[in-house]
DNA sequence: CCCAAGAGTGAGAATGGTTGTCGTTCTAGC
DNA sequence: GCTAGAACGACAACCATTCTCACTCTTGGG
């Protein structure tokens, strides 16, 4: 499978991922090569990140506000998101675990699992206390 | 709570999306409105979706090409994803099971939960012969 | 060394779902 | 009927992402 061997330019991205603290959007990680002096163009980096993702390399998800993050696959984290404020905040539980609870080739039907999200949405607290004080 | 009892208007986006098969979006809530003779603004279905959705009665996510699909709070189901084509085919298995798995006061922190999402990302097997037949 | 073919790239235009704006309409209370 | 405030509708604006296309780089053959 050539396309688990990525490139050098996608190599630097998942490197750039895997130094940053928390999720990366495209558009970040395209501010960050330009001030490495790398700069590439943006439509590259979307390239880039596509081809790491099915490589099994990336995962991603979808913000409220419509950005795309991306982090290293070896990066387990879930999240709790306000459907108010759209801010999350990270969720220690995997509902898989290590093991791979449940995910047998029954349930797969041939589909070739890469990464999982979950995400539990909700009200944060300080989106509760607003609520409330336009309640009382 | 008042924000609990959806208006007229709301009711009406809960009772088709209870009506409907699957998910629906945004625009196509707008589109059966219409064809319903009840036609409304795009921005009220936004509004109205996302009061429901802080109601606690309707539960949405993003498809990877950016449309957001909703559904009844009540209705429990996950999703494999495809990353290349971004199909999306249902997976029966709730990380939650029935009982809520975990989701005890000190993980979430203040946080009122709502409603979760879990989905697996990675190749259909549509995708992945497609895959086989470039490489070969 | 030169050439051709194909993959990779970059800049900018195009796309499209969603959100914001703002004047109008509806509702509730008097 | 009148007023205040919420809800609404049409349309403009937004912005992350994708598309386009000409250019560059790499590779293999001659």
């Amino acid at each position: 499978m050539a396309s688990t061997i990525p490139l050098p330019r996608q190599q630097r991205l998942l490197q750039l991922l895997r130094l940053a603290e928390g999720e990366l959007s495209a558009q970040e990680l395209h501010q960050r090569l330009r001030d490495a002096q790398q700069g590439t163009g943006l439509a590259t980096v979307y390239r880039g990140l596509k081809l790491l993702q099915q490589a099994g390399l990336v995962r991603c998800r979808k913000l409220s506000n419509g950005e795309t993050v991306y982090a290293p696959l070896e990066r387990d984290e879930h999240h709790l998101i306000c459907v108010q404020c759209g801010s999350s905040q990270p969720l220690p539980l995997c509902p898989l675990g290590t093991s791979s609870l449940g995910l047998n080739a029954v349930l797969l039907q041939g589909f070739r699992p890469l990464f999982h999200t979950f995400e539990i949405h909700g009200l944060c607290s300080r989106c509760q206390q607003v609520e409330v004080g336009l309640d009382g």
